[in-house]
DNA sequence: CTAATTATGAGACATTTTGTCTCATAATTA
DNA sequence: TAATTATGAGACAAAATGTCTCATAATTAG
């Protein structure tokens, strides 16, 4: 991508946006980022805002990709201690009000517009490919033998660990990380 | 509940708005659901849907919570092919626009809604109780040796179902569903 | 250092939306 | 048949939206 050199005042325009738009979103939900409040709270002129994103939908989209989930990167060996690290990682983060708004407006979101789809998709994907990666790892060194591809094992993971978090709203322990683990495949170690 | 002997207008009315409401979350998304919208899409005043319904939010919440998800409903014994059958169900209601529309937005809208929340505590509240009644049921007649709490178990079923058809946007195979059945504990059959 | 460029905030402006009324009318009920 | 009541149409003020212009200040080019 190349970046083209960017005035710093609106670099700084942009930035203060962005941040006042996402502050709106976890307080108040999607629906209170528009035009005006972001302009408020970002202490911005209205029609910058205007200026820089034409649309409030794109700003929320924004948002979004701008707040990146950096889960499941950089497997290490043994496999196992460090996927129960990033589990529990994950399940923390969603218990964040600031990931989990963003985490659920983009589920949602996806269900109505396209740009917010196609993000949740590079998300998954993503997502779906560490978690791969690290269990072929896993099975190349021995430590495991598979039982489910990869797109299934992203399911069997982090599946429980959004309804724990998301729906049923409590914590996720240990104990059920490890379950999780286990019932991907059978460990050897 | 006590119903008011309600003016057959009133119930008129308030059953196209409700449908109406129900047709513009499915189309465009909850931020469609206004007052005005409402009144075109129905056929009714602008008025009238002011009077029923003071606030838009709660037009919404009543739209999902009219919504109710049959799931998981009077376990049969054997109790495996009954949970397979279930699980089957779900994962196609949740590909129906219909049932992920309110799904999800009542996911996300519990983030910042209370009302909202109250209602998807009810529905999870609900499910949760009545996989443990039918994994009590398929206990006690030896059918399986349960590895995990009612509410660990609602997760490791429903978490991944939930996963597969809302993030990663594909099918639910029944191998998939058998595997998540295995994983719930020790089956004897 | 100076001059040209450019993003900004303030605000004007027309348009649309929102929320609250009133009122004549038609459906319902007594 | 007469009284009640929900409705649609519309008036109305207030707020929000989207698009302008313009003087100003920050930035950059020369």
């Amino acid at each position: 991508m190349m970046k083209a050199p960017l005035d710093p005042r609106a670099a700084r325009s942009r930035e203060a946006i962005l941040t006042a738009a996402r502050q709106l979103l976890l307080a108040e939900g999607p629906a209170a980022v528009t035009h005006q409040r972001v302009a408020q709270v970002s202490g911005t002129g209205r029609a910058t805002v205007y200026r820089h994103w034409p649309r409030a939908e794109q700003l929320l989209l924004d948002v979004m990709t701008g707040t990146d989930l950096p889960f499941f990167r950089a497997p290490q060996s043994p496999v196992r201690p460090w996927l129960h690290r990033q589990l529990r990682q994950l399940a923390d983060e969603l218990r964040l009000p600031t990931v989990a708004a963003v985490a659920l407006t983009v589920i949602q979101g996806s269900l109505w517009d396209p740009g917010i789809a196609r993000s949740r998709d590079g998300m998954i994907a993503a997502i779906d490919e560490r978690i791969g990666v690290a269990l072929v790892l896993a099975e190349r060194a021995g430590e495991v033998e598979l039982g489910a591809s990869a797109t299934d094992a992203a399911a069997l993971l982090v599946g429980p660990v959004l309804y724990r978090t998301a729906m049923q709203s409590g914590r996720v322990d240990d104990d059920l990380i490890d379950r999780l683990i286990d019932r991907v495949g059978t460990w050897r170690t």
